[in-house]
DNA sequence: TTAAACTATTTAACTATTCGGTTAAACTGT
DNA sequence: ACAGTTTAACCGAATAGTTAAATAGTTTAA
């Protein structure tokens, strides 16, 4: 009997293998700018074993990209809901989207490039994750306001800076390290963040969305 | 006598229109995505001509790239520079970058699409203007803290926050309204914004890195 | 003024290569 | 013998880049 593959993380079978090379070279070079031989190059199987596993090039992006966008909105809308207060929720949110990146370094490369492409190659089954996890910080923007401790927000320019900040900083902040084309002049003048990423972040937008002293 | 490009906005000559048609393609589907053959056709020429009067895929668009970011950083220094207080100084930097995106509605994507590649592309006269940009917000965000009125912050963080917001509200929110993939139900929730995006990010940013009551 | 000579620009047609996808044969375990 | 899996070799379309000839515009010279 074949052997089976008991510890998901650790892939042996075939599948996981390419789609975790896959996963790679899609968030480093975009859909475009990935090609068949180099997933099969590293993944280390023919080609040809790659169509036999999975299939075309779309098919193996949309496998990509739901594993990687797809299932977060379960956890998040969970763990949301076990939270009491609007601001404990938000934090709660923030924390799963960092955690979510965290898991998932490829992320952020993935979904700025979905972004730009105007989300062009999202297939139908993530486009409605996204839509979920959207509903759930509407929901709780909606609540707070209610409640009295957010101001009147727009969710989506919330939602932007939520998530484009996450994205930004877990990209740029690499690139900055590696000195890839900052002056080094202002990476010393630059300061390491306190905390956790998720509990600056939550910090920060909270702050901004307070009722309490809004302009 | 040949007709001369008197208005550059309104551009009568070749590479002008090649570069306008460039812009647009490599906006829309990326360095790998874009094939010479359409910006050719997207401009009226022949892709012979393309070549003879700007050279190959890398030289055109470093050229986009160059004439889509560069010249951005000059204007934020001037413009900051004639503020007084830290919070006007700030503002006046998020008005440029707004600016910018305005009038620049190719900027969005493509600087998501770089920062995703790590920059891979980035010609290093970009570069260096980016890093002038990044050099002025650090400026502002010092003397602030200093003078008391902003938190001790993460300076990357802050430009993440900044950048994140600006960038992924202006590519977000049109996909919102064309209704691509966002259900009809999360539309209705939605507030529209109810001022300038400028004002709104300046507001949300002001509040979050507030010095007066800290937590 | 005119026509020849010359230069800059544009073009259709072509080439070489890359790349997504296929095929038929070989290999593996039952 | 047989089903499941892998592979080397191959195919055709797409695509970055080239070439040589045609065209348009400018200068020169009588």
């Amino acid at each position: 009997m074949k052997k089976r593959n008991t510890h998901p993380d650790k892939p042996d079978n075939t599948a996981d293998k390419i789609l975790k090379a896959a996963r790679a070279v899609f968030a480093q070079n975009g859909y475009s700018g990935t090609h068949m031989d180099e997933i099969a190059r590293r993944a280390g199987v023919n080609k040809a074993t790659l169509y036999y596993q999975i299939g075309d090039k779309d098919t193996l992006y949309a496998n990509v990209i739901h594993q990687v966008l797809g299932n977060i909105a379960q956890g998040i809308a969970e763990t949301v809901a076990q939270a009491e207060k609007p601001e404990d929720k938000l934090q709660a949110y923030i924390n799963c989207l960092v955690a979510a990146v965290d898991k998932n370094p490829e992320m952020p490369s993935i979904m700025m490039r979905e972004v730009a492409a105007d989300g062009a190659h999202l297939p139908q089954v993530v486009a409605h994750d996204i839509a979920s996890v959207l509903s759930v910080l509407i929901n709780v923007l909606d609540d707070g306001r209610k409640k009295g401790v957010f101001t009147d927000t727009t969710p989506f320019l919330v939602h932007s800076m939520i998530m484009g900040t996450i994205l930004f900083y877990k990209k740029v902040s690499p690139i900055k390290d590696r000195q890839a084309f900052i002056p080094a002049s202002l990476i010393a003048r630059d300061r390491k963040l306190k905390g956790d990423l998720a509990v600056e972040v939550g910090k920060l937008v909270l702050k901004a969305i307070d009722k309490e002293r809004s302009s």
